[in-house]
DNA sequence: GCAAATATATACCGATTGGTATATATTTGC
DNA sequence: GCAAATATATACCAATCGGTATATATTTGC
């Protein structure tokens, strides 16, 4: 890897959880260089704007998110295992490496629906992809009989997604840790309900 | 009611949508003189700061979807009934006077809990009087038998907001209605299970 | 309808914004 | 280990930010 190429992965990994707690909006290039200790000059030498950086941090959050869910899921064989893997990791996910500032697609969302076409495309695909990945699992479950059969799989990932993303809005903004397990343990019982 | 407060309320009026769609950080003093119309001297006669605007246009925000739920829970009369206008007005939104942007709390939410604390103890107390809302009117519905008796009216009342406000960004986010609607669905199943 | 009070507009402030041209270090390939 | 290529730092830019002092209209109470 070359120098620029470390330079930039640095870029990115100090400048990924501010991105996530001030928003893109809110994060200025005077903290990008707070942030990693180089000038304007070094970080534009590696990126042609303040977009670039956001999109690329955004991937980098996202993925954060995502290899979480993969290793614990990795850890179980049925497919009702796998799923409350989600409500497990939301429920509890100051265990994991998450990324500071919450939900990177819940954080996105929300400032750049209005403001920021790039950047919410790629809130839109990973939604797009998290559902199919629900989906997909639980329409495996209905096929190997582990499921019943009169469940509407898209719905279901839909709305364990929105109670998932709603209970981390919910808890951020009250302190209440307890409404989000709350929130979980509803999503728990949703996929106990499959079966 | 004297020339400044009628302009105090105008100049509400014209921004709140502008705050609720652009953010907090995001709307500028320039974005609220054009789209007053008014000058700087004359926003700032009115107003100590930006914050009291956006305070102020968070309040008159949130009173105008409270207002929309208050008239048609006053249609009817069963306290399922009265639970299912959530399920309803959030499915159809565009059919009633929303606000511009979204629902304010999660707007607000998402933005504020990092960096603004005035607005984000706004936005708490507002989940905190929705969920006591949902709660109590839940908990009337056990108390009158219309209800069974093993529910837990708070975890409830906090699944539903969860939802509709994942199924608000998801929607918002996707531009797919029929999410949002799938949804919704959910949360009109969740009240009709609870008699 | 006139004067005092109040509301609005103008013109400015320093600080900060994102961005760039250029000079200086530092890697890199040979 | 030297030269060319590349990466980083410095110093600057115009534009915009939130905010204010002051001048000018416009209400208001009498």
């Amino acid at each position: 890897m070359s120098k620029a190429a470390r330079t930039r992965e640095f870029i990115i990994e100090k400048t990924a959880p501010i991105f996530n707690i001030k928003g893109y909006a809110g994060t200025s290039l005077n903290d990008m260089t707070n942030a990693t200790g180089l000038t304007k000059g070094s970080i534009y030498g590696n990126f042609t704007n303040k977009d670039e950086v956001a999109l690329a941090a955004f991937e980098y959050n996202l993925n954060c998110v995502d290899e979480i869910i993969r290793q614990e899921m990795a850890k179980h064989s049925s497919i009702q295992e796998k799923l409350l893997v989600y409500a497990n990791v939301y429920e509890n996910f100051l265990k994991f490496p998450f990324p500071n500032g919450g939900c990177p697609i819940l954080n996105t969302a929300i400032e750049a629906d209005d403001t920021h076409p790039a950047l919410k495309e790629k809130a839109s695909n990973a939604i797009h992809d998290w559902k199919n990945k629900i989906t997909s699992l639980i329409q495996k479950g209905i096929d190997n009989k582990e499921f019943k059969s009169d469940i509407d799989p898209e719905q279901t990932a839909l709305t364990m997604i929105a109670m998932i993303e709603g209970g981390i809005m919910i808890t951020k903004l009250t302190g209440k840790l307890n409404y989000r397990k709350a929130v979980m343990q509803s999503v728990e019982k949703i996929i106990r309900d499959l079966s």
